[in-house]
Parts: C-alpha cells; sequence; structure tokens
DNA sequence: CATAAATCTTGACGTATATCAAATTAGTTG
DNA sequence: CAACTAATTTGATATACGTCAAGATTTATG
C-alpha cells in the first residue's frame, strides 16, 4: 500500500536537515509541486538486511533515500562482491538500471530505512515540462559519474590509511550536511563492507582503524567513531 | 570555424561502424534528425597529446568521438595522475561536468581524433520535445555509471593478471563493435597509461604482457597486440 | 638516415597488504 | 540474563606488486 507523499512535507523534511540540493525537487513553484507529489510515493520501511532491489530486478523507479541508509554491492559470478557505494538520507539511488532497465547492482538497507519511490516513466515525463528538474535530474547523474571517479581514483593510486581517511573524512562531511555531528557518529557499516568498498581486506581495516586510533587520529571502539584530528585526517590522504 | 555536419551522415558513418546504438541521434524521424542537424558541430581535429578540454574549464558542451581516441585523467593536488577512462569513436565524453558546470578531468587524444559538439543548453532543450532524445541521454550517463562501477570492481578486487584480461577483453569487444578486429590491434595508450587506468605500475602491465604471451593467450610487441586465446583471456577473470 | 629521446622489458630486492589463525568483544535470541 | 553467534582485534607469516636500476627497443627529430 503506498501513500502520497507531500512534495511540500518532502521538501520540509530536506530543509531541516539542510538537503535541499540533494533531494528532489527543487526550485519549483507550489503548481509544480503538486505535480512533482503526484509521482512521489512513499514506501514501506526496510529493516536492517532487507533489499531495496536486487541485480536483476526490471528497472521502473528511482528511489530517494527519506530516513536511514543503504549499500548497494555488484556481485561478480565467482561470488567475489565489490561494495559500490553507502548512500544515506537525500541520495538519490538506481541510476544505474537506467541503461538497461534493469538493476545492474543490490542495494540493502544498512538499518531501518524509509524511502520515496520515483517512477522513472513519470519523472521522464514531468522532467520533459519542467527544465528546472531536467537540469537537476542530470546533474544528480553526473554528480553519480564524479563520485565513482574519485573512487577510481581512491583505488588506484591510494595506500590502505590514505582511502581509510578519505572514507571518514567523506562520511564526516555527509553528516554534517545533515545537521548531524562530524566528528562523532556511528558506523552503520561493518569492517568487511568498509574493506570491499575500499578495496581492502577487513583485517587491513581494522588494523588502520587502531593505527589511526594510536596516532590520535581519531577513537574507535566497533562502530563508534570520534574523529580527534579532522585536519590531519584531511591532510592524510590530500598531501 | 564550425560547420555543420548533416545528422544523417553522422547516422550513416554510425550504421558504418555498427554504432547506431553508441551514437547519438537514435530512432528519430527525419526531421527530427534536422533538428539534431542545427545544433551538432563538427569541430577541428585533433592531434595525439591535445586536449579536448581541461579540469576546471567551463563546461559549455558534451563531444561525440567521431574519429581517433581519448583518455581522460583526473590530476590529484599531490601530481598523482589517474586515468579514467578510454574514449573510441561514437563514445560521448564529458558527462561528468554536467553537475558544477566544470569539467573535472582532462580530456587528451591519443591519436589524430574528430569530434562532434554538442551543446549541452541545446541538448536539453530538444531532448525536452523529442522523448526517445531524453531517453537516450539518460541512458547514455547511466551506462558510463555502470562502466564506472565495473572499473571500481577491477580495481577494488582483481590481481593484476585478471585487470589486464578484462581492459584487453573489453578492448576487443570495442574495436568489434566498430567493425575492427577483435584479435589484432595497435594500442593507443602508453604501458603507463594502461598501469594508472588499471591501479597498476607499469612495470607490473609490462611484466604481465610478457606472462600472458609466455603462456601463449596472446602475442605482443611493443603496442601491437594479438589476442590468440580470447576464450583463455576471459575465463581468466570471469572464473 | 642518424641521433636523441621516449618507451618498454627484465632483473633483484623491498614493502604493503593478504592470508591464516586465535583470542576478544559486541550483538542477538531464547 | 545466559548462551550463542557474529564481528572485531591482533599476531605471525606469505605473497603480489612496487621500487630501483640497467639495457633494449621503438619512436621522434633535425
Amino acid at each position: 500500500m503506498q501513500r502520497s507523499v507531500s512534495p511540500l512535507r518532502l521538501k520540509a523534511v530536506c530543509s531541516n536537515c539542510n538537503l535541499r540540493e540533494l533531494c528532489l525537487p527543487v526550485d519549483l513553484s507550489v503548481g509544480e509541486m503538486q505535480q512533482m507529489d503526484d509521482i512521489c510515493h512513499l514506501k514501506r520501511g526496510y529493516a536492517r538486511g532487507d533489499y531495496l532491489y536486487r541485480s536483476g530486478d526490471k528497472f521502473l523507479s528511482l528511489h530517494a533515500i527519506r530516513s536511514g541508509s543503504f549499500k548497494t554491492q555488484v556481485l561478480h559470478e565467482d561470488g567475489r562482491e565489490q561494495v559500490t557505494g553507502f548512500q544515506m538520507a537525500g541520495e538519490i539511488i538506481g541510476l544505474d538500471a537506467i541503461c538497461t532497465d534493469h538493476h545492474t547492482c543490490d542495494a540493502v538497507a544498512l538499518e531501518s530505512s524509509e524511502v520515496c519511490e520515483l517512477p522513472f516513466d513519470k519523472l521522464e515525463m514531468l522532467s520533459r515540462k519542467l527544465p528546472s528538474l531536467q537540469r537537476h535530474l542530470h546533474k544528480i547523474m553526473s554528480r553519480e559519474i564524479v563520485r565513482d571517479q574519485g573512487i577510481m581514483l581512491l583505488l588506484g593510486s591510494m595506500r590502505a590509511e590514505e582511502r581509510l581517511a578519505a572514507f571518514l573524512f567523506n562520511l564526516s562531511q555527509r553528516f554534517a550536511a545533515r545537521g548531524y555531528s562530524s566528528t562523532q557518529f556511528q558506523l552503520r557499516m561493518s569492517r568487511q563492507e568498509i574493506g570491499s568498498y575500499l578495496g581492502l581486506k577487513l583485517e587491513t581495516v581494522s588494523r588502520t582503524f587502531s593505527q589511526f586510533q594510536g596516532s590520535g587520529l581519531i577513537s574507535v571502539k566497533a562502530r563508534s567513531v570520534e574523529l580527534l584530528d579532522l585536519p590531519g585526517l584531511h591532510a592524510m590522504f590530500s598531501s
């Protein structure tokens, strides 16, 4: 049972957590918003471990994460898995599926989460009428390409400590953009998932966490992280 | 001095090399093609080493490669460079720039090349009128995301020989799609550039080439490559 | 065509990260 | 809350790839 969600409420939610630029819609009049309202539906909540979609599923809709977080992963035929991203509230998920009309990865909830369904055919129809929506959709897709290229740089030319520092710094910025602490947070993913994302084994992730703690950069206990030296963490991968 | 290029000729060029699905435009009536014609311009040729654009340049147009090939690279502040892709005829380049209105990487010609300029504002305007063009643009962007995720898988979870085998197999398929031999071709890029793309040092690339030759998978002399065992090469990274 | 400058190959050796293993801690469930 | 299970940490050791270096080959240039 899907129920309609007010786009005003959606925008309000976004504004409340400083997500204006992350969420759809943007810069729309009240009338235009009503049109977004008509195509946007709130789906049921997802519990930790639930699949939002699986690789191979028919593609019908993009999904905007309203609360919680997800991981996306691609599974190699030989069983290898690669985590391709961790997505948080306000981010759009499923763009990879447009080109084949089928999902190319799994999306799995990392905690209790809510998503908004955006039927893609209706989104395309509406974006033909609303140039600012069209431009926004293009920017979101382009941003995903840039993000992926950043990960390629990370995987292709950084050492373990640089990768982990960049990962923590990125998380920090994203929490801050949502109004949460940039220095204290709970990791929603396991060492194994972090390792898969960063091209490292879980033991290496764990060791590097310990090393960062030893040098006073962070304080870490299981999934609770405190960043003690944000500039130092940044210098770790940008110098 | 830019001169107009007939979209029919563009399509013909594409059809000739089996690139229908790679090139813009697709599935358009003669009238719709005329509209594409009005916004598509042939730029001057580029020689090996010429920049099509540089990181930081203002973004105005996408570029369709008509002949030749390019590499895209991102430069890290500390001098590290990462090659993010090698683009061939029929492929669209510059999608990463949409999100910030500025290019986020350099595009450098690997050989004598010609490109078609596609002013993005006009492309957006036209794609609001032509749903099949709109859908095609979205698919091209989505395909780029999928491609990047494939490289993330490669960089994050494959060994040197698997990476190089996947690279050669991919080149083979792309040459085949353009009507060239899938088993004999000239590499347009250096060992160093291949290494940067694959997250390896040039010595490792060179050694792995020699190893493949030793085991009868390929025959390689400098930049001339012959793939002797395509199934074997495929098994190398997919099993 | 001759010379220089890149690029590529190969070898010896070093190192970052993987692998294997065991102990510890955190999280889950009856 | 106890018992179990999963996740994390840490150590010892192995290995794939990087680094340094020299020579060979290819490509560019006058």
